[in-house]
DNA sequence: TCCACGCAAAATGTATACACGTTGTATACG
DNA sequence: CGTATACAACGTGTATACATTTTGCGTGGA
């Protein structure tokens, strides 16, 4: 059997990339690349442009490839597009979705599970992707799944940003986010659209906050500096 | 000043699968392409590459890329999530459009509109992608893009097939989809999205009506063949 | 000291040669 | 005569060598 290295890149590529363990806006060095997943320049600058259209890498010309960035713009564009997205897929899936399809999703959700109790943030954060994914698989609308896809590769590297540090209001939120994937693999095994949307809208809001909160943590206490000094400062 | 044919040759493609020169489906041979282009085999696997990322091709393994193809059930999603993404554009769009956007939208409609003069079936139907591509790029969302770009993939390659007859109920309504652009690029220029969405619903009806016309043509008349015939034939 | 010009090194882009897999056909055997 | 197997031809997949472009550094002049 052949080990299909073009293929073994191509995934690990993705994983490092939703993982930020090749952080958004990275250049990516094609020779160094090649050497490392032991392939030639030619198939490694193919597996990248593959990447380009997913949605994963960019291209300048003549600069090569750099991983997508993720800068406020496009964070403003995520947060008014993901429920859409997320809510027309769920009606879909739960009218299409077959049994095996389910069986994967539930197989999924007991490994996203697993990472939960574990505290593995990286796991959880893929799971989580592959979870969604597949929701979107059954689906079955080519036109929707490339927004998806895209939806999802920023949502799951925002993710490993809240995913990591586990305060108790993170835990509580994250054992939340479970039992929803618990509740949406009901309906679906129901197709009740209906409540699968209403469960995907009020999955997206606790993902929102959490994305908020981090982005936007408390401050720090004030009373740290003397109120006169911060008079006269400035 | 270079000729840089692989961007020749990419957007040659392009040009070729959304006006059926090549046909849904079809193979493509690396090496009559390369040979076209006079490019070698490696920028153009590249190009198909990029192509497959922007969904006009797909792969089979050890088999290269075949033309996107267009059977019924794809069909059934296309007609299904148009107007839900169609919309939602448009509504972003009203919201952020340049002015250079809106000068590149003018000139567009007025080649359309020639197009439509001459009767020139792919002219018309190419200035008719880029008319709603650039409505696409002025609503700014990275993740609603590569769903439009498949549509108007697809939409476009449909539009080939009805464009061309020109019976005169076809010619009223491609007269009537002009009338549209028009009042389209007035609501962009006003800002109102509300118009906007509306226009395109009603311009989505139009197009999807003459392509179920065209799907599901007038029978042939049936008094050619005699009753009595038709009894006894099975 | 600062800017400009130029050269060298490194990285990307392209071409060609070769390896591998698939497909179609011909021949031999049941 | 039908079927199976082997071989040949074709097409895709990969590696390497070469060309081109970019970038960074150094030197010279203002």
């Amino acid at each position: 059997m052949k080990p299909n290295r073009k293929l073994d890149c191509l995934a690990d590529l993705r994983h490092r990339i939703l993982t930020q363990d090749i952080a958004p806006g990275a250049d990516l060095d094609e020779a160094a690349l090649a050497q490392r997943y032991d392939l030639s320049r030619t198939p490694l600058r193919e597996v990248l442009q593959r990447l380009g259209g997913e949605g994963f890498v960019t291209f300048a010309d003549n600069r090569g490839a750099k991983v997508a960035s993720m800068d406020l713009s496009v964070m403003r564009t995520f947060f008014q597009t993901a429920p859409l997205v997320y809510s027309s897929i769920a009606r879909l899936a739960a009218e299409h979705r077959t049994t095996d399809q389910l069986n994967d999703l539930k197989a999924v959700q007991n490994r996203f599970a697993a990472a939960v109790a574990a505290t593995n943030a990286s796991d959880m954060a893929l799971e989580n992707h592959r979870f969604h994914e597949i929701i979107g698989e059954m689906a079955v609308n080519e036109y929707l799944m490339p927004s998806l896809r895209r939806l999802l590769i920023d949502h799951t590297r925002l993710g490993q940003m809240f995913y990591r540090p586990a305060s108790a209001a993170e835990t509580l939120a994250v054992r939340q986010a479970s039992q929803h994937h618990d509740a949406m693999i009901a309906a679906l095994e129901a197709g009740e659209a209906g409540i699968l949307v209403s469960l995907t809208l009020e999955h997206w809001d606790l993902s929102r906050d959490r994305i908020e909160r981090f982005v936007r943590p408390d401050p720090l206490p004030l009373d740290v500096v003397d109120f006169t000094e911060r008079k006269n400062a400035v």
